[in-house]
DNA sequence: TCTTGACTACACAGATCTGTGTAGTTACCT
DNA sequence: AGGTAACTACACAGATCTGTGTAGTCAAGA
C-alpha cells in the first residue's frame, strides 16, 4: 500500500470538489487554486492528474451526465417523483440551476465538449420521459416527454431566478394536466378502434 | 451643437454595443477594452459615462427590462405570439438564451440588483400571461400564467442548449394544450353554476 | 482671445488567472 | 542501501482584466 490515495481516489475526491466548487459558484468564478487548496493538494498535483482546467471542467461535466434508472415503481409516480425531487433540492438551498445550462451560458462555445455534454443530458432525461411514457400506453409517448422536458427546464431556470419551489410544484401540477391529456388522446383513439 | 454627440446619445450606444456583446459572448468574455473599441471611443470615455463595469451591466439588463404591451388583437393570438417570436429568435441564430438567466448563472450573486431585476423581468411576463388569460375568461388565470411562463422559460433553456427551433413548437403545443385543459375547467364551473 | 469641457492616447497599478519549472521530501520497493 | 514515484512548496512567466492618472487636442462659447 503507497502512502499516497490511489489514482482514482485522488481524482474522485478532486472531481467531488471541483463539482461542488464550479456548480454552486460558476465555473468561470472558481480558479484551480482554489480547488487545490480546498482539497489540500499542491497545484501541481492537480495538473498532474488534470492536464488543464477545460479538461477538469469536462471531467466535472461528464460525471453529472449519470444513467437514469428506470426502476419497477408505478411510471407516473417515477415521473412526477422528477418533480419532487427538484423542489426538494431547490428547497434545500444549495440548488444553482442546471449544471450543464449554466456552463453553456457561462463558457458558450469556448470550451469544447460542453455543448454535446448538454445536449446528451437533456436528450438522455427526455428519453427516460419517453421510455416511463411509453409503459403508461400513451401514443405520442415521444412527443409528449418533450414537452415534460421543457417543463421540468423551466421549472429549473425558474427556480434559479427565483429560488422558490412553488413553481416546481405548479410545474409539476402543468405536468399532470399534459399527462392527463394526452392519455385521453389515446383513450379516445382506443374508443374509436 | 457641440462636437460630440448628445449625452444620451452617446450613453446610448454604449448600452447597444455592451448588449450585444454581452448577450452573444457572456458578461465575464468580455472586457471594457472590448466595448470601448468596438464603439470606437476610449475606455477613459466609457468610464466617464459609467463609473463601473457593474453599473453597466445593471444598464444593460435595465434597458433589457422593458413593458411588455397587451394590444387589442384576440388574447390566445397574442400569447401564442410569444412562442412564434422565440421560435423565429431561435432560428435566426444570434439567439444565446435568457439574458437575465445567463447573467444570473454567470455572476450569481457577485452583482447586486441582477438577481432583482431578473425576477421583475419573469414576473412581469407571467403577469402579461395572466391579465391575457383573464381576457379569456380563464378561472385560474393566475396559476395558467405561471404554467405558461414555465414552459416558455423551458423552451428558451432548451433552444440555449439544443439550438433547434422543433422544442419551441413543443412548447407551443403544450401551451395550447394547458390553456385548453384550463377553459375546459372554466366551461365545467360555469355549466355547474 | 481665452477658457472650458469633452474627448483621446497611453501608461500603469494591482489584482487576478492558467500553466510550468524546479528543488526538496519521503514512504515504498528491490 | 539506494532508487523510484508521488507529492509539496514556491517562484514565475505571461496573459488577462478593472480602474485610474495624466498630458494633450480641439471645437464651442464668453
Amino acid at each position: 500500500m503507497s502512502r499516497w490515495p490511489a489514482k482514482e481516489e485522488i481524482e474522485a475526491r478532486i472531481l467531488e470538489t471541483a463539482d461542488r466548487l464550479f456548480y454552486r459558484q460558476g465555473i468561470r468564478a472558481i480558479g484551480v487554486d482554489t480547488v487545490a487548496d480546498e482539497i489540500g493538494i499542491s497545484k501541481r498535483t492537480l495538473y498532474n492528474h488534470y492536464p488543464s482546467k477545460d479538461a477538469l471542467i469536462a471531467a466535472y461535466l461528464s460525471r453529472r451526465l449519470v444513467e437514469l434508472e428506470i426502476t419497477d415503481r408505478p411510471p407516473l409516480e417515477q415521473i412526477l417523483g422528477a418533480f419532487d425531487r427538484l423542489e426538494r433540492s431547490v428547497a434545500s438551498r444549495t440548488f444553482r440551476g442546471c449544471a450543464f445550462v449554466n456552463a453553456v451560458a457561462e463558457l458558450g462555445q469556448e470550451v469544447r465538449d460542453i455543448g454535446r455534454l448538454a445536449v446528451a443530458f437533456k436528450e438522455r432525461r427526455r428519453l427516460w420521459f419517453r421510455d416511463l411514457l411509453s409503459r403508461l400506453g400513451i401514443a405520442d409517448a415521444d412527443g409528449l416527454a418533450t414537452q415534460l422536458a421543457l417543463l421540468l427546464d423551466g421549472a429549473i431556470a425558474t427556480s434559479l431566478v427565483r429560488g422558490d419551489p412553488a413553481f416546481v410544484r405548479a410545474a409539476r401540477e402543468a405536468a399532470v394536466t399534459l399527462i392527463d391529456a394526452g392519455s385521453r388522446k389515446k383513450k379516445e383513439r382506443r374508443d374509436r378502434l
